[in-house]
DNA sequence: TAGGATTGCAA
DNA sequence: TATTGCAATCCTA
């Protein structure tokens, strides 16, 4: 028994879609009682609370102790005192986010200002040939005034429009990039001032004396109970193009001239649709070490030696098979024709027959329940299951067979964080667990303890399920900065 | 000054 | 006509 309890988290797990979970709203949705508002205790925070009088802060403190202890009682009261999510998994996470937050991450100050000065420099060239292309200066950080100048003024062939104006984003410019080099650049602008507005500014607000960057998981705001990341958000951390990559290269270990380990989950979600679904082809891919995109492409090319190109098709399909993705989405999404895409659709399901019987009873069963349940019971409400509006029905079908899935991945990675922390602990390690971006779990290697860690913290979290048909798989890796871990 | 709209980054 | 997040910027109320 967890010899401490929160009541945000125990109902943040029941109700995960809720924003407001915080003590004062649950008093007054539980009791009915609304509780003293801090600010009319501190007049909106005019006055500072060791300057209250001592009699109201007194109240105003007891009142606090006092219904987070009902709360308590009655949570208790409502829920099986063995609640798994709760005692398992939330409240020792609570403990493992507390030491990475008191860890942080090592920062490579020099690196981000040699990029702030690459980024600077690239930006200001840009601007001024969008300005002689144009013909004048304005804010292109402003879609209006893009919008503005490339079709009133410089009266470029075709827009599209979106909810309630006429869009300019990336899709748009980029086919305009073709016959346009100013479409081109204001792309280029605008990928080259994100990077620096979100995620080199921060440097001299965020980083400490040591050069340590500090960050805030949040355990009660995702509605899949998955973690977010705030001040600065550490799990949207640019990968995807050369420049971006090296703001990765900034993100190294606190201890000199040493490592960084990286261990992230592979192909988690179908994994667990494997062994949720126990469809033989999926499990015995698996089993065998097979490639399974290339296992998939084989199925949805049967008449074809499999190239790369056939590969990413497969793996396209497995991926958004997952998400319940329409034929339709599939065919706009890796430009294959429509008709391609629904015959891929069907053949992934010939293929992986317990795949279509599992998600099928997912459906049946919501129907029936109104809610959904993952693997370690947490169960969420699906709204619309039983709408008569087909469009309202298929969405709500897809939410209840993807979340399942996406949710037990959130589980998983947190029950692996809990284990991994209890390891070193147990070891006395002085390796610090110092990030989690949903899949991928990231270590400062601590002088002479990289053979342990790169042994046991890959097993740890392979187990994680343990007794399946199948173990799961993660790579891993030591590294001297992030990027290399791409 | 607050907050909606647009945009774009991650998994 | 996937989902869930965070955040910068513009611009109106």
């Amino acid at each position: 028994m967890a010899r401490f309890y929160d009541t945000m988290l125990a109902e943040y797990i029941k109700n995960p879609w809720i924003r407001w979970i915080g003590l004062d709203k649950l008093s007054t949705k539980e009791f009915n009682y609304m509780m003293i508002s801090y600010d009319s205790v501190t007049d909106k925070s005019k006055i500072n609370f060791k300057d209250v009088d001592l009699k109201v802060a007194s109240i105003y403190s007891w009142e606090d102790v006092y219904i987070t202890n009902k709360l308590y009682e009655k949570q208790i009261g409502d829920w099986d005192s063995s609640n798994f999510v709760l005692n398992n998994i939330e409240l020792p996470l609570m403990q493992v986010l507390k030491k990475m937050e008191i860890n942080w991450v090592k920062i490579h100050r020099d690196k981000l200002k040699e990029i702030w000065i690459l980024l600077e420099n690239e930006i200001s060239r840009l601007e001024k040939n969008i300005y002689v292309l144009a013909d004048t200066n304005f804010n292109i950080n402003s879609p209006k005034q893009v919008w503005d100048i490339l079709f009133e003024k410089l009266a470029l062939p075709k827009w599209k429009k979106t909810k309630t104006w006429y869009s300019v984003n990336a899709d748009v410019l980029w086919d305009l990039a073709h016959e346009f080099e100013i479409a081109q650049m204001i792309v280029d602008y605008r990928h080259y001032s994100k990077l620096l507005s979100t995620y080199i500014n921060w440097l001299s607000d965020l980083l400490d004396n040591d050069d340590l960057l500090h960050t805030n998981y949040n355990q009660t705001i995702a509605a899949t109970w998955r973690l977010s990341s705030t001040n600065p958000n550490l799990q949207n951390i640019p990968n995807s193009s050369w420049i971006a990559w090296t703001i990765r290269e900034a993100f190294i270990s606190r201890f000199e001239n040493w490592n960084i380990l990286t261990i992230d989950y592979s192909q988690v979600e179908v994994r667990i649709l494997a062994i949720l679904s126990e469809d033989e082809n999926l499990l015995s891919a698996f089993k065998n070490k097979e490639d399974i995109h290339h296992k998939t492409a084989q199925f949805l090319f049967p008449d074809k030696v499999i190239t790369s190109s056939e590969r990413k098709i497969a793996k396209a399909v497995n991926f958004w098979v997952i998400y319940g993705i329409s034929s339709f989405w599939l065919s706009k999404m890796i430009g294959i024709p429509m008709w391609d895409s629904k015959t891929y659709i069907n053949k992934f399901f010939e293929s992986y027959p317990k795949v279509r019987i599992y998600l099928d009873n997912i459906i049946k069963d919501c129907e029936t329940n109104k809610y959904v349940e993952t693997y370690f019971w947490r169960k969420r409400y699906i709204n619309g299951i039983n709408d008569l509006n087909k469009i309202i029905k298929s969405a709500a079908e897809r939410e209840a067979t993807n979340m399942p899935i996406q949710w037990t991945s959130a589980d998983i990675i947190k029950l692996a964080m809990i284990e991994t922390q209890s390891f070193i602990e147990k070891n006395n390690l002085k390796s610090l667990m110092i990030m989690q971006v949903h899949d991928e779990l990231v270590f400062d290697i601590f002088p002479w303890e990289e053979k342990i860690l790169e042994k046991e913290i890959p097993t740890i979290m392979e187990n994680i399920l343990k007794d399946k048909a199948i173990k799961l798989k993660v790579d891993f890796g030591i590294w001297k900065n992030w990027r290399e871990a791409k």
